[in-house]
DNA sequence: AGTATGAACAGACCGACAGTCGGTTTGTCA
DNA sequence: TGACAAACCGACTGTCGGTCTGTTCATACT
């Protein structure tokens, strides 16, 4: 039982890797079933053999997209001490990962819609939100009642500081204004 | 030329109100057009006659939430004189409006996928972001690169706390502490 | 070796849905 | 009153997501 596990771990792959491009493109509603399996040359039996349906794909895409933010995170703080300081380097990889068309498109536009607004919270919460509410509690001096409120905050504004990145004609230029503002805003935020 | 225009534009705003509340109770992709047109007892012909498409039909549900929430925030801060406190004020009568079920749906949950970032984005900065932000020129003594940033962070923010009341179990209580929330995050924005 | 088992895959098929199209009705105006 | 056009009607179509009945084949068992 080695082999055929494999391969069918590979279709799966295969078809999470050509979804995610799909749906970056067009959109979850912008892409069709029939243009995963056509993109794939895999046969409509062995996508819903993997997936229970298009949204179970959309998940798994966005799961990856997940994997990859956070290894980015992860990265971007790893070896540091003061929790202010990896905080900040937290916010500034996130800004940039958010600059990700895939991230974009998938994280920040479909997911919400797709999976309804419930599921994606969830989702969210445990694997970004959670970690950002505990480094806000180690990193300021802010009241318990606030941590998760601004928590929210953080990531909502970060997300849109991105959005503002990604859409900017000059977007080199935008990228420092943008990180300048994202620092200051954390400031505020951790201020007594 | 009256008695054919009228007709027309009963049913144009019939649709729209029933629409209003499909799509507030089901979402757009849970809503189909037949669902529409038995509940509005309208034909397939009328429908498409006043609008070329469902999505075309979810802009104008749209608009019409657009005009409620800015009505209400024009209210909230008619013979105020001073921006900071207009501003404050129409914060928080932003956040109760986002509260509502039908701004959260079809404003904040489908906008951005159904009518794609950009558009939405076009939309929002023609209505409500805009006034945003000449809103915190006014009041705050901001650098004026940070006003558009610290502009759509304290929208998202605000969506955001009116989010987690939407969701809370004790909805009275969140409501207090969410604002209380919201004008400390005001204040941290608008310090010099 | 022979056979049973079940995961992986294949593709014809189905129902629902958004959108189209050739009509019909009905105010309006010259 | 007759031409005109807006409003409306509903049968029809193409597409799409999802189902269902197989078939293949690597492994487990005897």
């Amino acid at each position: 039982m080695n082999k055929k596990i494999d391969r069918g771990q590979a279709t799966r792959e295969h078809l999470v890797a050509v979804a995610t491009g799909l749906f970056t493109e067009h959109g979850y509603d912008g892409t069709s079933i029939e243009a995963v399996l056509r993109a794939a040359e895999v046969s409509r039996g062995a996508l819903y053999h993997h997936f229970p349906g298009k949204d179970a794909l959309f998940a798994a895409v966005l799961d990856t997209v997940y994997d990859r933010v956070e290894a980015d995170g992860a990265k971007a703080v790893e070896g540091m001490t003061d929790p202010a300081e990896a905080l900040r380097a937290a916010c500034l990889t996130w800004i940039r990962s958010a600059a990700d068309p895939v991230v974009r498109q998938v994280m920040l536009i479909d997911a919400p819609a797709v999976l309804g607004w419930q599921r994606w919270r969830e989702g969210d919460e445990a694997r970004t939100l959670g970690k950002l509410k505990v480094a806000l509690r180690l990193a300021g001096r802010l009241a318990p009642v606030r941590v998760d409120y601004f928590a929210h905050v953080l990531l909502a504004g970060l997300n849109e500081i991105a959005m503002l990145v990604a859409r900017a004609d000059d977007r080199a230029s935008a990228a420092v204004e943008a990180e300048a503002a994202a620092g200051d805003l954390l400031d505020r935020l951790l201020r007594a």
